[in-house]
DNA sequence: TGTACATCAGTGAACGCGCGTTCACTGATGTAC
DNA sequence: TGTACATCAGTGAACGCGCGTTCACTGATGTAC
């Protein structure tokens, strides 16, 4: 599968020629340093956070345990780290979904699409960020309901601009924020957590999701 | 406050003389069961399920970690015992607020209510259960995804007996079970983790669980 | 360009600690006669 | 009621293991001249 450069059959693992000079000190670095991120990350797929063990990260990542802390000073500093990747991811599907008109229905067509592109190509983010959102009392599960809590107030304004929303109290707005960004996080759940995954099985929980959406545009559209 | 019966003057901890006898050896075990269940459920404040020690628990309950497996035979088989306790409670606050009457205001007000009383009275097992539904791969949270997805099953059968949901397709009534399931549990995960408590806090976020549920109604009310 | 020195990511030995689990045991409670 | 035996919840020593963290080190990369 791998793409034969001209003057192939070196060792694997060997650098092409024209790329010999530029593997920086820096650069090793950042290339270790995102082992380790991409190594927790990967264990996260069936545990929580609190549970991880730097010596099983730092053996994924192929380096010594001690090398560690050469770029985190605690296991909690990389999780924070993790955080804010997984955070951007939300926010970059957030704006990806953002002025897709104003026909409410168009608009929950949009999203959950977009929210299945962002899951699927981000699942280990975003069940890092659910899991985390209950995950106790630890800085990472802090920072994580925290971080969540800022999303939901900038959904918020967001929704501030629909005209049939324009008028509604900020706590009301706030309200269906929450709402909404739970109804996304669940939905993001399902399609990780359903195993057989299939076609059939992904479109039944795209299909709840918008439901679920319209469900709650309608009951805004009625709000008193 | 203790009551101090006839004939006291005893240690602290002195059984009374009418029960000096029947304090057998099974209800001895029994209450160290307990004892150990209700030490993991202590510990289990601030962490998930799967970062306990079952000799953290065994000190807490005063006993020896040998003697954990005269009562159970592995930690696991403790946190599935805390499931169906939890699941209990969740039944009863079910239980508690069925046959309110057919106004969805008022319904939507008593549930509210015995949510409140009942997340109160077992913030612990709510807070579990709720924690735990995320929390990975292991047997617990397994087992409580499942239990959970019963539950709103269960829901789903009582809001058919709703004139205005008589109708209804199932896929659509499962739904709105599940998305009331959801907000209740984050309702009661607000509640327990807000700090510090306060008589205004409770109130907030009651209301705004009214407002939830309300919201919900009303666009179940227009749904197609 | 070549040399001498500085930097620093990664190494490997070592530490003390808490973990789950085994095993033979103790001694109070329960039972049979 | 008294005695002899069985049961079994709880004990305590011991085990091997993986943990986080310390420390002095190595050797390739980077820099100054």
């Amino acid at each position: 599968m791998t793409q034969v450069a001209p003057g192939a059959g070196r060792k694997i693992g060997d650098v092409s020629a024209e790329s010999v000079k530029p593997v920086s000190r820096q650069e090793r670095k950042q290339r270790t340093r995102q082992a380790l991120l991409d190594a927790a990350l990967a264990q996260l797929a069936d545990r929580p956070f609190a549970v991880l063990s730097l010596r099983e990260v730092t053996k994924q990542a192929d380096i010594v345990p001690t090398a560690f802390y050469r770029h985190f000073t605690s296991m909690d500093e990389l999780g924070l780290v993790l955080l804010g990747e997984s955070m951007d991811v939300l926010h970059r599907m957030l704006d990806a979904a953002r002025d897709t008109g104003t026909d409410f229905d168009r608009v929950v067509h949009t999203v959950v699409r977009t929210l299945y592109e962002y899951t699927r190509a981000h699942e280990a983010h975003i069940r890092f960020l659910t899991r985390e959102r209950h995950g106790g009392g630890g800085a990472v599960p802090q920072a994580a309901r925290t971080e969540l809590r800022m999303f939901a107030g900038d959904l918020a304004v967001d929704l501030a601009r629909f005209d049939c929303l324009r008028r509604w109290r900020t706590d009301d707005l706030r309200m269906l924020a929450d709402m909404i960004v739970t109804t996304l996080l669940s939905t993001a759940m399902e399609l990780i957590e359903t195993v057989p995954r299939t076609a059939e099985s992904d479109e039944r929980i795209l299909a709840t999701a918008e439901n679920r959406l319209k469900l709650i545009a309608r009951g805004a559209a009625h709000w008193t």
